[in-house]
DNA sequence: CAACTTATTGGGAGCGCTCCCATAACGGCG
DNA sequence: CGCCGTTATGGGAGCGCTCCCAATAAGTTG
């Protein structure tokens, strides 16, 4: 890396790597770019140039040519309430995000959305930026201005959870939330509950929304009402679950199931603080499967979906739609898993990890 | 933002602008870069121009012949143990540099480095990529071999942690870890209590080491003994609290200082299994006060870092030295705060907030 | 009113790269 | 041994911008 400093001199370029080498700037290009049209020695030591003199080209220059930069963007409008909180999602998510990138030579932008700032501003500068081949959207509301305008631009992008507004046209990587909310919720009436509430995730955004539908459809299919005032809107924060879990208990539910794990622990707190015993007064079955889910007391039983996966996914779409090897929408889904611990009571032995 | 797409037409330029407004190039790329020597309506009907065509320069183009991209990284070697157990604390971090290259109009590129991935890999990558006009570098060993890159390449760059190895050249933003240390043991000792165990961060990072030096520093002022047996190495994990503590409760600690709030509730849940109640048997003070602090039983007692102004503070540092409104190194140190609550029982009154 | 500033504006050069085309080198073959 | 298809190499053009200098317009002064 070298910018420019006051007094710098000017770094190598093609030129001064094809002097050294005692050929054309071309041929340097060529080697650079694995052309096959060079002769193996050649290759070989304009290689040995570039090694010794720790070249690499300038990007720039490279980017006003080619028109692509090398670079994707991963914009997280939501940072407020979300990444605080639920602070081991967007880690998990970039590690993934990253070590893809890393493996195709790509860097990675990032745009966090600011709560107290101008929204305006943060849009426009992302739509401006044009240092970006493509970008990652991670819970964006369904009605995300940025979503019109990478469609309209033709931008290639991917989203994180399931698109709703524009279905058909978007690509994205996600799991399949409402099944597995289903099968969180089952598990809970099969183990007897039947007053189960749950505490809801942001309703604006899908993942949200498919995690209530989850919940609505295991009660539908096992005959049993669907009672409103079991239905706490929340939006995955811890504080969301242990206000919500005050209500809840004022309905006497004898089971919970939580958008996040996050939220789960907010409820956990608000039953200890009220006495209630987990699993035996109430159960809980939580969403994520967070290193936080082994932390509590009881261990919570939870969906465990592949973060970090999912970024690698998204971010491996992604670079083969701006490569053009693939062509959009693409939409993937990506499997969950029930963790059965004690937080349900199905399980009184099972080991913290 | 345009990137290439088969059959996209190529997006604006200056020379269209220009054209559009009747006048030359030159003069629009006047208005561009806020050059005092353009008319006023000349000026005004550019900028009419610029935003009916929601044109914005080309940042490559520009790059190649200012030599300034507009870009810094953010580099966090050190992913695995820190970033996701302490998952609070990075998208925090993060936070306060968005706000601060937002406002400068600068962006964002992020390095995480990978654990199960070659290391070599991913500094060379760093190292040969030019995209960026300078580097924040968190949570790195102070034998960071990007340290001395940075160093031996002029590379303007902002450390958030206390430098050391090469102490007197280098910029950084931190908090005083050794004297906020020091005021949370204090604090114990002032409460009474004389076995008071530490379970350390990673001592390969100086906030680690600096933390430990403060609690030894509290006991020898306090004129207690410094027993080897009550300090155990952690890493700033959650697992290293749980683990350690079950040694420390070997010790019989009265008290206990945890190098990070993720450490403190791993040694909380260590005392829940055995039955030690906090604060009565053993008083614990943490460190950060992540949000977590708030939401386990006790609330902890713990020292409050501004981890968000942190980040802004070593953007706003970093742009300058960039910028060359100021010259290194700078070295900056923000106040801590000793957040009373429960767990260490000097207050049995104070609310969760 | 000529000479001389000063405020605007236009256009050439060049940043470092890729792409295209022209040229040179090289065998193999009739 | 001349001809032709490869294969390898070199150099021009141009991506879109900024910077510099020249040119013009406009205003000042002796």
């Amino acid at each position: 890396m070298t910018p420019f400093r006051p007094g710098n001199n000017r770094s190598l370029n093609l030129e001064d790597i094809a002097a050294k080498a005692g050929v054309s700037r071309s041929t340097v290009s060529r080697v650079i770019n694995n052309s096959p049209n060079v002769s193996a020695q050649t290759r070989q030591r304009v290689l040995e140039v570039i090694e010794a003199e720790g070249f690499a080209p300038n990007p720039a220059a490279r980017a006003l040519v080619t028109q692509r930069t090398q670079v994707i963007g991963v914009v997280i409008p939501q940072i407020p309430a979300v990444v605080f909180e639920d602070a081991y999602y967007f880690p998990t998510l970039l590690q993934g995000v990253s070590r893809v990138t890393s493996q195709h030579d790509y860097a990675m932008l990032l745009w966090l959305g600011q709560s107290d700032q101008d929204e305006e501003r943060f849009y426009k500068r992302i739509e401006r930026n044009r240092l970006m081949d493509g970008v990652i959207l991670a819970s964006a509301p369904s009605d995300d201005p940025l979503i019109e305008h990478f469609l309209r631009t033709d931008t290639p992008f991917v989203m994180v959870e399931r698109a709703e507004r524009h279905r058909n046209r978007i690509s994205y990587v996600s799991v399949d939330n409402i099944a597995a909310a289903q099968q969180a919720v089952t598990h809970l009436i099969h183990l007897g509950r039947r007053r189960i509430g749950t505490i809801t995730g942001k309703l604006a955004i899908p993942d949200g929304r498919d995690r209530l539908e989850g919940y609505r459809r295991a009660l539908y299919e096992a005959g049993l009402p669907l009672d409103p005032a079991l239905i706490v809107e929340g939006d995955f924060t811890h504080r969301s679950g242990y206000e919500g879990m005050k209500r809840l208990l004022e309905q006497r539910v004898d089971a919970l199931f939580a958008a996040s794990d996050i939220t789960a622990r907010g409820a956990l707190l608000a039953m200890q603080e009220a006495g209630v015993c987990v699993p035996d007064d109430v159960a809980v079955v939580g969403f994520d499967d967070l290193a936080t889910a082994t932390q509590v007391t009881p261990p919570l039983t939870t969906i465990r979906q592949p973060i970090e996966e999912k970024g690698a996914r998204a971010a491996e779409l992604l670079i083969r739609l701006i490569e053009g090897s693939l062509r959009g929408p693409q939409q993937i889904l990506l499997p969950t898993q029930l963790i059965i611990r004690q937080s349900c009571g199905a399980n009184k032995s099972t080991p913290r990890t």
